[in-house]
DNA sequence: GGGTTAACCTTTTTT
DNA sequence: AGGTTAACCC
């Protein structure tokens, strides 16, 4: 097959590893430089011009939406919809993995996904059991210590001996943790993807099957790869050793939950014989904002080392401004996106980045103010709401009776007078005959173990369960949801919330009907349908808002930014303490992380950037003084350009009107103050640099515009 | 069992 | 500051 439209987009070091022959190929692509282009073609490469079915294909990436991407991209590019690839997350082909193979992976086969928050749950439950104390072992870091173990493929048995009572504890926790999740029939995230890995490993015929079947391995963002996937992917790769990781050290950002970026320099020494590629040449963004980030990312020490070059335009300077505080950055931010929408560019074509979710907030004020609308990345999804984990485990108790969590979550939502006396007494008497608390509250109600008022509340709950079963089972899942969410009284239950909350909630019991009604679902290894929804609904937590089509300026944090392009960014909260973070420059290696992470964000930039810092910031209820982000200084000074407001008609708040003043003789200038020139007439005080006699200040004149004027010189009359 | 107040915590996030 | 969760009282 003629295949050499696959190379026509392609410069040639693309080409190079797009048609690089078998065996192991590491990509070395820099931001920018056409990533997800060779990984696409590379597929198709092998499709088209190697004859390999895409049967014998697994790609791997990080995230569902990049999946999506590829796989659509893929398709397009080959013309045919290739079904039969395994095609997905680490987390969803171990899933997949898993629900073929629960017996060999000794799960039971409804078993259930928990996300970080049953996850967190199941821990709380654990610590009582245990008899421990919250306050001295907080879950999240029970949590923490149980999935960083996990991260790197150990389980109890594996740990040390230890004699530190703090360690020994811990590891007591963790062993009751995954013997509550044996019993719960449940797999957190981390669980999944060991529990893979030791399928793989621990059986052999299995891992021939796959290892035959998988003649080809891809991986995407490989520098995010943690131990136990990238074990996950040798043990896939050690018979072919075909393989192709592609990834960038420079965009490491996520040391901090488990990646190991050492994955990249142990690839060469695992896979001898590797072929390295090096994609260099960047085509997102004009040279000078590349000349910047390169700057900043040489300041790293540990690096493979890669220069970005691009031959495209030089482009503007990045532009510096100085903010007194958030407020005031926020305004400048605003005001110069609004004005690049003047220019006629979409709202969409700009992104406001920052280091912590909690800086959106005074963007958002100032965006609804002006009546520009804003979409913020992040926050809560779809699934994750209380109100939809809800119904989600009354239906997880239809399709399975003996799921604790999903008992737990829901005995009492609405309440119906069983409390925690109740409860308890139930949880008891599981524990000792060893049963769900199903089981355990049916033989109590039957067996008299409890209060006639509370036996009839949890009868009556059981019955409802029972019923909802009987009289759904034969609907559609839609249909199935739609019955659940009304006759379980979740809905009522939530009307009787006040506020808009309530509804908000009710409406997104709704949009669960609707969810559950889109869901197609691929009747192919035999998994009943309501267990395969509520998988996806663990693995895919859905957007996080509703996906609404407005042309809308883009809000979101330095993390959830990579991988995307914007012709304008505003890099915002350069500070010390913000960005770098104050968490990242105790632990050594952590800053190195922040330097990257400003690379990652000054790179999603196409055609400007803008960087800001605020010189006061109010935190957590508490004004910081702070001072510039060394990042800053990292960028030669010769590519930016400090930018003034150019708007500030609006008078400065008090605070500020009051402080720095530059004394010089007899008019102390402050900030915001009226003044009255000669000349030019009268106008306010918008800047003020330097001292004594070369004390310098900027005045907006009504009818003369801006001028920077000496002090010394310029006679000015406060008015 | 439900509602109200008091203490707490706050980087980044996907699965 | 703001939101969530835990203890506390009715």
């Amino acid at each position: 097959m003629d295949v050499s439209h696959l190379f026509n987009e392609l410069n040639e070091t693309q080409r190079e590893a797009v048609s690089a022959g078998p065996g192991p190929l590491l990509v070395l692509a820099g931001a920018g430089s056409g990533k997800t282009r060779v990984l696409t073609h590379r597929v198709a490469w092998l499709v088209q011009a190697l004859s390999v079915s895409p049967l014998s294909i697994l790609a791997v990436t990080f995230t569902n939406k990049a999946a999506n991407e590829m796989r659509g991209r893929i398709e397009q590019m080959l013309g045919y919809p290739v079904r039969g690839m395994w095609m997905g997350t680490f987390h969803g082909l171990s899933h997949r993995l898993l629900r073929t193979h629960w017996q060999e992976a000794g799960l039971k086969q409804s078993f259930d996904i928990l996300d970080s928050d049953d996850q967190l749950r199941v821990i709380r439950r654990v610590l009582k059991d245990l008899d421990l104390d919250e306050g001295y072992w907080p879950p999240r870091q029970v949590q923490w210590f149980i999935n960083g173990h996990k991260e790197e493929g150990r389980r109890t048995e594996h740990l040390p001996q230890q004699h530190d009572v703090q360690q020994v504890q811990m590891q007591r926790v963790y062993k009751a943790y995954e013997e509550a999740c044996r019993r719960f029939g449940v797999v957190d995230f981390g669980e999944l993807l060991l529990r893979a890995f030791e399928l793989l490993q621990n059986h052999e015929p299995l891992r021939e099957h796959y290892q035959r079947r998988f003649q080809h391995v891809l991986v995407d963002e490989f520098q995010d790869t943690n131990s136990i996937q990238y074990r996950w992917l040798n043990v896939l790769a050690e018979a072919h050793n075909n393989i192709v990781a592609v990834g960038d050290d420079d965009q490491s950002i996520y040391g901090w939950r488990g990646a190991r970026v050492e994955n990249i320099l142990r690839f060469e020494s695992d896979y001898p014989g590797t072929r390295v590629v090096r994609l260099e040449q960047n085509y997102r963004s004009t040279s000078m904002i590349l000349n910047a980030a390169n700057a900043v990312i040489d300041h790293n020490q540990s690096r493979l080392g890669k220069k970005l070059w691009t031959d495209g335009e030089a482009g503007e300077k990045i532009k510096l401004y100085t903010a007194f505080n958030e407020v005031d950055e926020a305004r400048f931010v605003v005001d110069r996106a609004q004005a690049w929408v003047g220019t006629g560019q979409p709202r969409q074509s700009i992104a406001i980045l920052y280091r912590s979710n909690a800086q959106s907030r005074v963007f958002e004020e100032i965006l609804l103010d002006m009546g520009i609308p804003y979409r913020v990345y992040g926050g809560l999804r779809f699934f994750e709401r209380s109100e939809i984990k809800d119904a989600l485990a009354y239906l997880r108790l239809l399709a399975d009776r003996e799921s604790d969590p999903a008992f737990e979550r829901v005995v009492n939502v609405p309440s119906r007078g069983i409390g925690n006396r109740t409860l308890d007494a139930i949880r008891g008497h599981a524990r000792h005959s060893e049963q769900s608390l199903w089981a355990a509250g049916l033989s109590l109600c039957t067996g008299g173990g409890l209060s006639a008022r509370a036996t009839t509340a949890v009868t009556q709950f059981m019955q409802l369960i029972d019923e909802l079963d009987r009289k759904s089972a034969h609907l559609s899942l839609s249909e199935r949801t739609n019955v659940v969410i009304r006759r379980s009284g979740l809905i009522e239950h939530f009307r009787k919330e006040k506020g808009e909350k309530g509804e908000a909630r009710i409406e997104n019991l709704e949009e669960l009907v609707n969810a559950a009604g889109n869901f197609n679902h691929d009747a192919d290894e035999g998994v009943d349908e309501l267990l395969s929804f509520l998988s996806h609904a663990a693995l895919e937590a859905g957007e996080g808002q509703a996906e609404d089509w407005e042309d809308c300026v883009q809000l979101m944090s330095l993390h959830s930014a990579k991988g995307l392009e914007f012709p304008l960014v505003f890099l915002c909260g350069l500070e010390e303490g913000l960005f770098p973070h104050q968490r990242s420059l105790q632990e050594p290696g952590r800053l190195e992380e922040e330097r990257r992470l400003c690379y990652v964000g000054m790179t999603r930039a196409m055609r400007s950037l803008y960087v800001t810092y605020a010189e006061s910031r109010r935190l957590h209820g508490r004004d910081l003084y702070t001072s510039p982000s060394r990042f800053l200084r990292e960028i030669p000074s010769e590519l930016v350009e400090e930018v003034r407001s150019a708007v500030l008609t609006r008078p400065l708040p008090a605070m500020l009107a009051n402080q720095s003043p530059v004394g010089s003789g007899s008019a102390a200038m402050k900030l915001g103050a009226r003044v009255r020139h000669a000349k030019f007439g009268d106008g306010m005080v918008l800047n003020l640099e330097g001292q004594g006699g070369h004390a310098r200040v900027q005045v907006n004149f009504e009818r003369a515009g801006s001028k920077w004027l000496v002090l010394a010189y310029a006679n000015l009359e406060t008015i």
